[in-house]
DNA sequence: ATGAAAGCGCTAACAG
DNA sequence: CTGTTAGCGCTTTCAT
């Protein structure tokens, strides 16, 4: 590989003015051809680790998320990752695969590899920011909240499992069950309080109907047949997120009880689904938003500003089913 | 953050023996106890940009991507991972978007950023390596081969064509038209041709049943449209890929035409589908395995392997709808 | 087994 | 505008 060495002895300018050429610093035009001649002769790309040790600092920045597989995920990468190469910065993308451990190992490989922030979907409660945040980068929370003084963008969970629930009540349903994600999970749990608040507000009964599970297809198939195995079965459910919903639909459609006849709202979007549109009730979480939304915010912070840390509550949009029972 | 050079000072040591300690190379332990005890106090993690200057080479490897939202290639990318992070390499997940331009970016950061291998679904037939191989990196393709002489794992995706071709003649369809994805795409192009002889060798028609698209949903969802549209309309149809599959069942079932009615086989799975999964017949594409054998294959490479180059043909497996008219 | 010292390739003062 | 120079933090000879 060619260095800037080369480069300046080919060009007959200093290495400094070579550097300089890539930096956009003020340089005369006729060195700036030179230079850039030998360069490209030369197949001269700068070395980003000796910009990075110098500096102190690289155009990356990282995005630890807890499931790389679920598409809620990958679609909120897109839209970090929109955001960041725009203005000329990559993003790595770490799959904490829900455990704290691994997760702490990607936070200690962004401080040591001088990335310049953190997006973080944080794998639980107990995941620990202090070390990162010692070092002073900026870290932005997404989707959880994390016990930190930090910018954050998250859902409405409340509203949302409110407004699912919601809808399931005014199709007439009146048994609804809820499949939550794992209990210590913030958006978890305040999706099962909006479900509990709804039933409450209509009198109806949520006692033996809330169910804690993983955020994943399985846990939702495990949990709709525990659920259909009871004694006085549901006659609806409200899937805490969109593979939880995929399971809880399958298992449904297996048993011949395809939406309606068991009703069915899912927190978070189906893109994959096969399934008729308007057979079941989507709150749809806008994923690709709120990565942009946490982009921008650890750009502006990367860029100085020195704001209070602010939490963005992203709004979410219901999609009723348009037949039911 | 701590240096080197204080953790010497504080055990009483020199930055070299600092250094030793890291490494795993012969040091006393009585210094091995002071340095680890004053490493601790400092909270002192190597500086890996550091590392890396000076070692030309760093413990990360490359994942580029055409579709990061496609389960098949984030399933791919788990098989990764699991088998690098065993192995203390750290994975960077790029998501070229099917642009050859984003993706010579990507390929010019793997070089710049010292990282020891690349794993390079290309975007397209104009991919172009030369760069990169021309640094004497090790690179292995997957799910598409390249024009160069480098490992690779793909799929058997003529077989894939095939043999979900033939399962829909055997059902007893008799024109099966075939969504395929872009043409200057090799796997689309394989699976078409797998499609092709099978229709000839049941003397079946092709003509007019061959559709190029995107491999995305939307594409899908168009050519389906189209195909129904048709004066003389198919009676069965083969997905060219995962969510080709989605968007032409998505199409079919809002038509009321749900599968088996119109006969549909996948190549690729469906994992988020809440279809009755006996509905569709599905060649299973060993996602994970094709990331498994792709990450050991570079790792060989970059320990210094280096026998000629090897082409891994993944068998799939056929997962044939028990329901049929 | 240990230390001293020389860089890896780049950038940022500092002079001129 | 341009060149000289001193490191960024680490690893790795080369002595001892």
């Amino acid at each position: 590989m060619a260095t800037i060495y080369d480069v300046a002895r080919m060009a007959g300018v200093s290495p400094a003015t070579v550097s300089r050429v890539f930096n956009g610093v003020g340089v005369s035009v006729a060195k700036v051809a030179a230079v850039r001649q030998a360069a490209e002769q030369l197949n001269f790309t700068p070395n980003r680790t000796a910009r990075t040790l110098r500096r102190q600092s690289s155009e990356v920045i990282a995005l630890v998320i807890p499931d790389i597989e679920n598409p809620y995920f990958t679609e909120m990468a897109r839209g970090v990752e929109d955001v960041a190469s725009e203005a000329g910065y990559s993003v790595v993308l770490c799959n904490s695969d829900a455990q704290v451990e691994k997760e702490s190992t990607y936070l200690r490989i962004a401080i040591a590899e001088h990335m310049s922030g953190v997006i973080v979907a944080a794998a639980s409660d107990r995941t620990n920011l202090d070390e990162l945040l010692g070092t002073g980068r900026p870290v932005v929370a997404v989707d959880r909240s994390t016990g930190h003084d930090i910018d954050g963008v998250v859902m409405a969970n409340r509203d949302a499992g409110l407004s699912a629930t919601e809808n399931l009540i005014e199709s007439g349903y009146r048994r609804i069950a809820h499949i939550a994600g794992p209990e210590h999970i913030e958006t978890a749990a305040e999706r099962a309080e909006g479900w509990r608040r709804a039933l409450a507000a209509h009198d109806l009964p949520s006692e033996g109907l809330l169910r804690f599970s993983s955020f994943r297809v399985d846990g939702g198939r495990e949990v709709m047949e525990e659920l259909l195995a009871l004694p006085e079965p549901p006659d609806a459910v409200v899937a805490g997120n969109n593979l939880i919903g995929v399971g809880a639909i399958q298992v449904l459609t297996e048993r011949g009880l395809t939406p309606p006849l068991v009703g069915v709202a899912v927190i978070g979007s189906l893109p994959f689904t096969t399934l008729s549109p308007s057979l079941v009730t989507v709150v749809r979480l806008p994923a690709r938003h709120m990565g942009v939304m946490a982009a921008r915010m650890l750009l502006d912070r990367i860029s100085g500003d020195d704001q209070p840390a602010r939490t963005v509550v992203l709004r979410n949009e219901l999609l009723p089913a348009s037949v039911s029972r």
